[in-house]
DNA sequence: GTCTATAATAGGATAGAC
DNA sequence: GTCTATCCTATTATAGAC
């Protein structure tokens, strides 16, 4: 029995890189099996469900990322401004200052968005709760901080789309810099 | 030789809602037939070039809608605020108040964002400039117009991708309600 | 755990009848 | 202008050797 030539952790962050540039649908078993150097029959070992249950990988890990980049900073110590800037750097990495798609982003479209909807709307809620956290902390009302947290994911998430339409990162840095004064000022 | 069952325009018409459930990749033949109600050979017979030729139909079929719905109001008479309201009016129908997603956002992914990308920088530029104007109209200084106008297209794409992703259309609708005073005031 | 081989299906595209 | 029939390739998935 040959040794792993790559953990499973390292397998599904290759898959990620697919899923994102991709999107569900047009992320074929060649793309997949591409991107983890590993052939076909070796990822149906991995994942005996296909393509469903790699994507469901895919997704779980990236909610695993979130929990220790995204929330973690938000429940930590720190001024909320401090625990912001975390979080902002941590978005930065993940989309390679605006080069990278968003996995949620592109898994809105098509059948895709009907078979993960339940985890979509998880993700996208969490997200906006947390930050809304943030801004309730510093004061602002309820229903404020709820919809500011609301348009900080809907100009991440647009900002994206732009980036990648005129082929320039601005639009994400802009809304990444502005994000402090957006969510919190 | 049979009649045409439908007229170019209508075939084109349905290709758009296809492609844009879809996206570029997943939008199959067969879908594309069904969506249409034409065999494959019979699609073939409108775009000899096959899906490019029709994505690219697409395209200019939404670009033509845009000069009528978006910037024949940009540049005709009234108040900047009476003609971003007949934009907003226009938006909201062609999303369906959020619920369908954007071609252009669509065509960012994967292998189609390469194929189309001079169509697809072209289109955001010029609907940012479109909206810049209005912002300049106002007396709002040229930088800030334009970020402005970036900003009210980022915050679109983005609350499309985020209504899709709750399935709610309450962001979409956020957004186009908050547009005026987010361009203009 | 990885590979080659293979099967079955779906995909894009073409030819030709009517 | 539309259809059926067809071709070739790519795709998903499985079987079995090592």
């Amino acid at each position: 029995m040959p040794a792993p030539l790559l953990s499973r952790d390292a397998v599904v962050d290759r898959l990620l890189g697919a899923f994102r540039r991709y999107g569900y649908a047009a992320a074929s078993l060649g793309e997949l099996s591409k991107a983890t150097g590993l052939g076909r029959s070796s990822l149906y070992h991995y994942f005996p469900g296909g393509k469903e249950e790699m994507a469901r990988a895919v997704f779980d890990r990236v909610d695993q990322w979130a929990q220790e980049a995204v929330f973690a900073p938000i429940r930590g110590t720190g001024t909320p401004e401090r625990r912001l800037s975390q979080v902002i750097a941590a978005l930065d990495t993940y989309y390679a200052g605006g080069a990278e798609a968003c996995l949620l982003g592109n898994l809105v479209v098509g059948d895709a968005r009907t078979l993960f909807q339940d985890k979509l709307s998880a993700a996208f809620h969490q997200l906006m709760d947390g930050l809304a956290q943030l801004a309730r902390e510093k004061g602002i009302p309820e229903r404020d901080a709820q919809q500011r947290a609301e348009d900080a994911v809907v100009r991440i998430q647009g900002a994206l789309i732009v980036s990648r339409g005129i082929s320039d990162p601005a639009p994400f840095r802009r809304v990444l810099k502005r994000l402090p004064q957006n969510l919190l000022g």
